[in-house]
DNA sequence: TAAATAGTTTCGAATATTCGAAACTATAAG
DNA sequence: CTTATAGTTTCGAATATTCGAAACTATTTA
């Protein structure tokens, strides 16, 4: 390609760039990227073992060792999934010495699970059928 | 083996069966089972297509071909995110000649997951920072 | 009956998640 | 400095999820 000597250079490809069809950008709404952090979020919280560590965290902060030991998980693993949460957010920690204690990072995250919860709870009463509805529209 | 003559058969057989060393069971208590469905629920939800889907529900019951259009999905991965949800009974379905319309099958669930959004939603507009605490301990 | 439309399912490859094992870092106490 | 304890990270194999393509089912209309 050569320069034109008008100027700015490469005025049509700058242009071309620019076109919505040309490059999709990142111009995400602000809603695509709460569907985004919401997904990612429910991700960290798509685990029995970690939704077992939030259960805990609500009663307040816990170190590690102590979670392993009530929760019969081996550290390694336990950190991993504390990885998860705190790479959200979700979880934030504070040492002291040699132990690290996690906390919620956001009182509200959890409750909201909580509600979750509780919702299920009731469905898990009220007969557990929470499967498929077999037939969809097959007399 | 021979039937033995006092009466119960087996019953030797039948105390080693239910000892919980050799036979596990599916002796999940209610809250592991709680952990589980709600892990498998967050699972459900873990992807923002299925999120988009739940909140286009919120206002009534749609087809999936309306679904697809307004959501730009193919139909054919539309309607497997859609078996996603229904296999876990957070969606129900309707035929009504060709089309088939999916509905939220139980409004709390979609309320708690509307609260966890809008917590996160708050979060997204304080500054965003739902990234991981660079430091631990290291100073 | 055939054709059209709405929707689902199956298959397979690309990608992501999980967990144990082993190696690693950080702090405290000898 | 050495050891012990608490916790994290990396690696790799097993497993699970995702999506497009293609084939399939169900219903209506002609």
């Amino acid at each position: 390609m050569k320069a034109r000597e008008s100027g700015m250079p490469d005025e049509t490809m700058w242009k071309n760039f620019m076109r919505k069809e040309a490059v999709p950008m990142k111009k995400k709404t602000i809603d695509d990227k709460l569907f985004a952090l919401h997904a990612e979020v429910c991700k960290s919280m798509a685990s029995p073992t970690r939704l077992k560590v939030l259960n805990t965290l609500q009663n307040g902060e816990q170190s590690v060792d102590a979670m392993a030991k009530s929760l019969g998980l081996r550290k390694a693993n336990l950190s991993q999934h504390l990885a998860v949460l705190r790479q959200r957010g979700i979880v934030a920690t504070r040492r002291e010495g040699l132990n690290i204690y996690y906390r919620c990072a956001n009182p509200k995250m959890l409750k909201a699970c909580a509600i979750l919860r509780e919702v299920l709870l009731e469905q898990l009463r009220e007969g557990g059928e929470l499967l498929e509805q077999a037939a969809i529209g097959r007399k």
